[in-house]
DNA sequence: GTTAGAGTGGAGTATCCGTTCCGCTTAGGT
DNA sequence: ACCTAAGCGGAACGGATACTCCACTCTAAC
């Protein structure tokens, strides 16, 4: 259930080594912090988390320094583990990556419910780095005829934030997120309708992926 | 800016007539809970919607009784926006009164962006007067050839659920959203690619409607 | 085995915010 | 003009929760 895989190595707040004992305590709240948050939402309460890994407060407080930290620090993870899907994906050079990317993206949303709603923001580097990505798999998509050209990255990264209202309503809804792939991707095919508004700015994009909170 | 319209008439909570400075307070506090929490998102303070409104706290808990009641208030005057639509374009009777009923809740939703999150739960009573008339717009456009027959109306909902992820991002987003709708409406066009994942179950979207919170 | 200092737990603190209460004000009927 | 009940404001209250602090424990280097 809990996808770790792409964790980065356990170091206290100042970059130094974490003693075993402590490096287990912040793998046990990083994961109860998933659990917590999936149940009861962004305001789940750090006693709970605490208590959930088995630990006092104090120890919360030592390993993440604030509330606020820690889910900057679950979003990175995300994001990390977003960005090697789509750098294997690229990396086997399908017309297809782009769609199975989109896939990967909502099942490991789906895993992450509690945190999307600061997902998409106010995690400008990481989010640097997943764009060209993406834009490399629709290029490659776009190439072999698989997505046709009116279609750009933003309206891939609107695709993504789409997830967040069907994946948040409900724990059943890794497979609606899935439909709803399948009807957006039909609407991207070569030879689909014609689309009548204009896509998403750069300056727009860069804007909502600038707000905090 | 503030759509209004379709407000009930003004009454106390014991359901009585409401003193005309009262009346007049009540629709204030409405306007400015909208724009409190369009800004500072669901957890924006009564304090500051009462100061926004120019009256006290004192009057806000007179009138709705809690916050909750004034949220749920919100919603429901948005969800009964939404079925006023949808009994309009049904009226018509075009094959394009589904599209254009969706393109219409983008609208109406991106100026409620801050109540988003308790809009698609909690509200049974408004939420099953609307399927219906959902459905009957999907059964129009399909009959007329505009949809196929694939699509359902839980494909319908699961689309205007996932306006909530674009909407909340960035208040740049209401063309995004036009846009999101025009990729999957090409998608729902007789002759588009056909989907692979089964639609939406009615009891994992009933389950989703119900959730509290 | 000793020991330094990293790590721990949880009571205590500060703050924020939803809600209540009550003495004063005012609309609107007679 | 008068009266009364509906309405008003905002200080005060209570509960929730993020975060601090420090006496004690335990790892791991020697």
């Amino acid at each position: 259930m809990a996808t770790l895989g792409s964790v980065a190595a356990p170091t206290a707040l100042d970059g130094t080594r974490l003693r075993r004992d402590a490096a287990d305590n912040q793998r046990r709240l990083l994961e109860a912090a998933v659990a917590e948050f999936n149940e009861q939402g962004m305001d789940a309460c750090v006693e709970q988390i605490a208590q959930r890994a088995g630990v006092g407060i104090g120890t919360f407080y030592r390993r993440f320094g604030t509330k606020d930290a820690l889910v900057d620090r679950l979003v990175e993870d995300l994001l990390t583990e977003l960005t090697g899907s789509a750098q294997r994906l690229i990396a086997a050079g399908e017309g297809a990556g782009l769609e199975l990317f989109l896939r990967e993206v909502a099942t490991a949303l789906a895993h992450h419910r509690g945190i999307l709603a600061r997902l998409w923001c106010g995690h400008q580097e990481h989010s640097s780095r997943l764009r060209p990505l993406v834009a490399e798999l629709l290029a490659t998509a776009q190439s072999q005829g698989a997505i046709r050209a009116e279609v750009t990255g933003n309206d891939v990264s609107v695709l993504m934030w789409s997830l967040r209202g069907i994946l948040e309503l409900t724990d059943a809804s890794a497979l609606a997120c899935q439909r709803h792939l399948d009807i957006a991707l039909a609407g991207m095919r070569p030879g689909a309708e014609p689309l009548t508004h204009p896509a998403m700015s750069d300056r727009a994009r860069l804007k909502a992926e600038q707000r905090r909170r």
